[in-house]
DNA sequence: GCATACTAGTTTGTGGTACAGACTAGTTTG
DNA sequence: CAAACTAGTCTGTACCACAAACTAGTATGC
């Protein structure tokens, strides 16, 4: 109806998406700092991004400690920039008419 | 946490608070029309935007038949305004940094 | 060697809400 | 007199965000 990505819609989401796309990749207690999330809530967000295709989540240690390290994908770049553009386009015509 | 007006957010409110920023005022029905919303949803999202106080609700008659004028109020504009700013801000910051 | 704290989560429960469809009320038309 | 139209409101369902509690393993302090 308005052609808007409900998976990056969604503030928490789009948060993320927004840090992950400034970045090259980050761990998950960076995105849990910066973001403000709940662990919780984060570790869901970031499935949900993860079914949808837009990030990838790699699990790895740093010495025996688990390290996750998050990074967009191609896909998620993309589907950012889509999101990018459908909301000017919203934003911008509601203010000339 | 991202400052995000959640009543604005929604997209088919979005797009409803983007339709009447466009206009002086408009009806009911045309607001059906242009956003392709069903009655009952576009009904109870006129009344959560004019319980934010951000729409005007004004009931009258066309001759007998009832003719529902919408249009936002001050504090409408002001919110919608404040809305692209903090969507413009996160969209703008994800790319450069 | 035992307990505490930290990383990195998963699972569960609750509450809110978007959405569509059924229903209402009055009005014109056949 | 009945059927259809305008202009809505009300109700129920189903999803989903969010937080808190719980899990599991590792390092650290005592």
């Amino acid at each position: 109806m308005t052609d808007i990505d409900r998976v990056i819609h969604e503030p928490a989401r789009l948060l993320v998406m927004a840090l992950l796309n400034g970045v090259k990749e980050a761990d998950f207690l960076w995105l849990l700092n910066q973001s403000g999330l709940t662990k919780g809530n984060l570790s869901s967000h970031l499935s949900k991004l993860e079914e949808a295709g837009y990030v990838e989540i790699d699990k790895t240690f740093r010495g025996k400690v688990p390290l996750t390290l998050l990074r967009l994908t191609r896909s998620g770049r993309s589907a950012f920039g889509a999101y990018r553009k459908t909301m000017g386009g919203l934003l911008a015509k509601a203010s000339g008419a």
